[in-house]
DNA sequence: CGTATCGTTGAAATATATCAATCGCAGTGG
DNA sequence: CCACTGCGATTGATATATTTCAACGATACG
């Protein structure tokens, strides 16, 4: 891991935290422009470590290029994957003392940090920075909330097309899809297996709904067959 | 549906919202007391709706007595219920403006009512009440974060034994568990079918792990047991 | 006491997991 | 430039947990 500073950077420009979701009640936009210059630039190699569950979570991150996957696993090692986290997108950021999951480097990646106590200090102070961070935890509660439904209720392949539409819709009118991550992160996170996962990618390209050029780049053939299969 | 003003109550105890989670960062405490003597009384029917998704989230709820459901539905019915709230939780805060799931009674209950603007207004002006509402946002994401682990990772034994771990762990030292919602709630909380969860519990049963008084009292009779299931 | 609703149990079907082999690409070294 | 190697992805065959379909039982209620 390597560090460096970054004054000019911008840790939190929250309007790109979580594009895929509607707008919350609470506009971070003013609070944002008070953060001008916060943080430090850390770049982190494939499968690095940024922190652990149970950790003190002492920092806040934002993905500046790259991907991260934060996660839980269970004594036998069946892992879930809670999200991932793409450029522009924030996380680690906790309520509590303690971070709740952990969080790896899915490539090599640069992360902006940035110290909570800092941000909680200003928060006391600042009712729009605190509803800010507010409204970031309940961007991941909705998003977690969706992902409950998916993992409870959907088909194998009702899940691998939710998780493209979601994808997709992060670059709106964009139909290709770069994956950052393996097929066994995609497992982790929709509750499947990796040849699950695979098969229903070759399933859902001899339909005609998307088109595979290598295995990690998607295009959407079809957004009104994907929509459709999203149920 | 009835209502009635009850001046005495105080729907802002925000220690018992969520009491088998661990402390989180901040301390409630201090804003409760700013909220002696709010909301309004209500009664619900059994399975009478509270509020939909997508409905604008005006109030926040505090359960009384009774237990409520929050959940999704996808077009064609299949259902996936987020939370169960017991006395004494909390549910309905949203930092954005329109409820994220629809919530029901799940037998007659009462529930206290406040009006959300009531409290942003006094979150503006007082940090350890802003504080006090994110940590109640953050406690729901990290219930959210530990069912995605169960429903994308565990077996349908492992998702009953965590269920009832959990909701045994609401009384400590108690093992007599009262089931509030039927084997359909279950099976929808727990990503499973009613079969699933009947069979599963006569499994349990079976083995010495819990006993049956009628199937809405179930006795605990080796935690142990039950918690090497829970993995 | 009859009726409705919910829960349990059984048998069969099926979606997904598991086990195992092959493929394909990227990097490496001859 | 081409074989070699290694790891991830794909495909196939089989196993299995859970669902589905169906019948029966229990409990609550009027």
């Amino acid at each position: 891991m390597t560090v460096q500073h970054a004054r000019s950077a911008n840790i939190y420009d929250l309007r790109q935290a979580s594009p895929t979701l509607p707008p919350a009640g609470v506009r971070p936009d003013d609070a944002c422009d008070l953060f001008q210059g916060l943080g430090a630039r850390m770049s982190f190699d494939r499968d690095e470590e940024i922190f652990g569950e149970g950790e003190p979570a002492d920092f806040v991150y934002r993905v500046i290029s790259g991907a991260v996957r934060t996660y839980r696993v269970l004594n036998d090692g069946r892992r879930q994957i809670g999200d991932f986290h793409l450029a522009g997108d924030l996380f680690g950021l906790e309520a509590g003392r303690e971070h709740m999951l952990s969080a790896e480097a899915i490539g090599r990646c640069d992360i902006l940090v940035c110290r909570r106590s800092t941000l909680f200090g200003l928060a006391a102070r600042s009712p729009d920075l605190g509803q800010a961070l507010w409204a970031q935890t309940a961007r991941e509660l909705e998003r977690a909330q969706a992902h409950l439904m998916l993992l409870g209720r959907k088909s194998a392949c009702e899940r691998v097309a939710t998780f493209l539409g979601a994808l997709a819709g992060r670059q709106p009118g964009n139909r290709e899809i770069t994956l950052h991550m393996s097929r066994q992160d995609i497992a982790d996170y929709l509750g499947l297996t990796i040849e699950t996962v695979s098969r229903t990618f070759t399933q859902l390209q001899a339909d005609g709904v998307i088109a595979l050029n290598g295995c990690r780049h998607v295009r959407i053939v079809s957004i009104g067959a994907l929509e459709r299969l999203t149920e």
